[in-house]
DNA sequence: CGGATCGTTCACTATCTGGTTAACCGTAGC
DNA sequence: GCTACGGTTAACCAGATAGTGAACGATCCG
């Protein structure tokens, strides 16, 4: 799976997703007060890993994440060449009208 | 539901926005050759309703859909914030890193 | 060594998701 | 009026997802 939509579609992780965005964190700190058992967590985070949204370096016995804000950038990209697009059509609606009533 | 995330989480619902970024549609013409069922589709197009990612207006026996851009503004945006924010943590650790090192 | 800590894997369950077919509703057109 | 068309609703099914508790692995520390 490398669907960095899909991975963000959970609450959770995109919660992770911006405690990352702070700066890097151990599993603990990233994942504190979410109301959710260790296990659910570390399935989350495995999602996260997956699509390259977060990446893990081990320390011992913590694990360091960081954010890959390079994934983020796809996605936003893709939003916004929709609505650049959409917009792009209503100008071509506009001229369309206004030679329209030109004639 | 009002997840932005969730509702593009699937790839037929954003060839569906793909496709109405380029003008508004009919149901049939947004969603031709997915490969996939009328009731799919129907489901589809409720998830992406019920976000206000798209919009409908009924025609006759036709419906016309458009793409709400706003919506995807919002989910781009957030996106946005967490990378400047990754950014702006690294801008600190290398100021604080350039000032330890000048000592 | 022995206990505590950080985090994972295993096995299992309940709910959500995405798909199907069949039937239906309203409109358009002969 | 009747049939064709565009699209939805209903009922159902298989697989994915999100959660749990229990056990484990590895590291740190007394």
């Amino acid at each position: 799976m490398n669907d960095p939509f899909k991975a963000l579609a959970h609450p959770i992780r995109r919660g992770i997703v911006e405690r990352l965005a702070e700066g890097p964190a151990t599993v603990g700190e990233a994942t504190a007060g979410f109301g959710v058992s260790k296990p659910a967590i570390s399935k989350h985070l495995k999602v996260l890993e997956e699509t390259g949204v977060v990446t893990r370096v081990v320390e011992g016995r913590t694990h360091r994440l960081s954010l890959e804000p390079e994934v983020l950038s796809v996605a936003a990209d893709w939003m916004d060449q929709q609505r650049a697009l959409w917009e792009r059509f209503f100008d071509v609606v506009d001229e369309y009208l206004s030679e329209k009533e030109s004639t």
